[in-house]
DNA sequence: ACCCCGATCGTA
DNA sequence: ACGATCGGGGTT
């Protein structure tokens, strides 16, 4: 198994966040394929947490790429992404469905929820981990794209990527 | 110290 | 389509 290096995080987030698709995530025991993503790029894309800069929950996204993003929200869910592009530019790509062996986990909250990632893996570098990692598959994926889902700051643009099965 | 709202989910 | 849910981020 090929696993996902810096430099395939160090990319545009637009095509981390369809080159993401099909790729096989890994959480401790746990794994799926990724189906579903979408790219928040930096602070003019107003639905990006780094649009005003950064804070102390969002500051993450200004690190290196290939980290972990974990933050909570609504009260009781939590939202995975992985930092892209370079050192400085705050980027990320939203993981929003993983397919695995018993059940498609559709949604940011309830894949985190099911496969157990919490706040615990906010800033976790998964390029350097032995039980938090992406690696390659066999899979060619038809995808499509559309407006990202739930965002009040809407943007037209299509920055979400659906697996097209 | 505190207020307000969200990158959601499940049921209708 | 809509209400439940509530921690904590961001601002005072």
């Amino acid at each position: 198994m090929k696993r996902l290096l810096r430099d395939f995080f160090a990319q545009p987030t637009l095509n981390v966040a369809q080159e993401l698709l099909g790729k096989k995530l890994h959480f401790r025991d746990k794994f799926g394929i990724i189906t579903e993503t979408e790219a928040y790029i930096g602070q003019n894309d107003p639905a990006c947490h780094a649009t005003r800069g950064m804070t102390p929950r969002n500051k993450v996204m200004f690190g290196p790429p290939g980290h972990a993003y974990v933050y909570f929200i609504y009260g009781m869910y939590f939202c995975l992404n992985f930092v892209t592009e370079s050192e400085g530019f705050p980027a990320a790509v939203l993981i929003r469905g993983v397919q695995t062996d018993e059940k498609h986990l559709n949604g940011p909250g309830k894949l985190c929820r099911d496969l157990e990632i919490t706040k615990d893996e906010n800033s976790h570098d998964i390029c350097q981990s032995d039980y938090f990692f992406v690696t390659e598959t066999e899979i060619k994926p038809k995808f499509e794209t559309t407006p990202r889902i739930g965002i009040k700051a809407g943007t037209s643009s299509l920055w979400r990527f659906v697996m097209i099965t």
